[in-house]
DNA sequence: CTAACCCCTGACCCTTGCGTCAGGGGCAAG
DNA sequence: CTTGCCCCTGACGCAAGGGTCAGGGGTTAG
């Protein structure tokens, strides 16, 4: 399987792979003679599972810095914290994740509410610098 | 006033100030004989307002394209929409702005129920390419 | 006079996850 | 053999709001 498929396969981009091999995440790949990219099935599954986690917005460094344990959380297999030793590499930065998400859906909230209030006085209160 | 104090007085930095006259929020300050900057309090003022616009995540584009009304939100004067004649050319801008932070906030909390979920069931169900 | 700041312009750096050339080579079909 | 699609590497672009030099000049106190 050569890249352009492999990528339509796991729902992505030429592009997207060459940076995350670039990037640690995958494994740089067998080549054939002429120096193209192959890739199997399990390359396929891995980057599916980089995509998911990356969509949960973890960063493309959280996950280099795991790249070990990426495989761990291929679909086929039955995920669980309590049933895959090492998966639980990952909670630190998911719960980071949460704990950031929070703050921004905290100060978002905060900010559409001072914008909303504005809206209905007309602005007569305009906050300090924050 | 030169930079360094205007900058200070409006609470950003003197490289914010070059900014704002080059994307032209600001109009170009009187100089001296030898070219550096010379601010009064007006300028101040309508630096103070646009940080507070930019702080209720305004763009500096959309405040660009409006840099002729800028100065009807001084701090001083009464600001009020029915009260300040041409102030409701910010409504458009501010309610799209609005709407952008409802679909924002909607969309983290969204993630954040999933990657919640996730820690919670030991992540059995990832959800597909979204 | 000189140190110690301050200011000037122009230009590159940062963050994130790739998209988009540019220039050159490979590979199966007609 | 040629067409047409695919692949390779390397490098720049983007969005936003400035930060941070680099190199050169002003200004004011001692």
């Amino acid at each position: 399987m050569r890249i352009g498929d492999a990528a339509a396969a796991a729902g992505t981009t030429p592009r997207a792979l060459r940076f995350y091999e670039q990037r640690g995440l995958l494994h740089p790949p067998a080549r054939t003679a002429s120096g193209q990219r192959e890739y199997g099935p399990a390359e396929v599954a891995r980057v599916r599972v980089i995509r998911r986690l990356l969509a949960l917005g973890l960063t493309v460094d959280d996950l280099a810095s795991r790249a070990h344990r990426l495989d761990l959380l291929a679909e086929d297999r039955p995920w669980r914290c309590s049933a895959t030793p090492g998966l639980d590499t990952f909670a630190p930065v998911v719960s980071a994740r949460l704990a950031t998400l929070d703050a921004e859906i905290a100060r978002l909230t905060e900010l559409r509410g001072r914008l909303a209030h504005h809206v209905a006085t007309g602005g007569a209160d305009l906050p300090a610098d924050t």
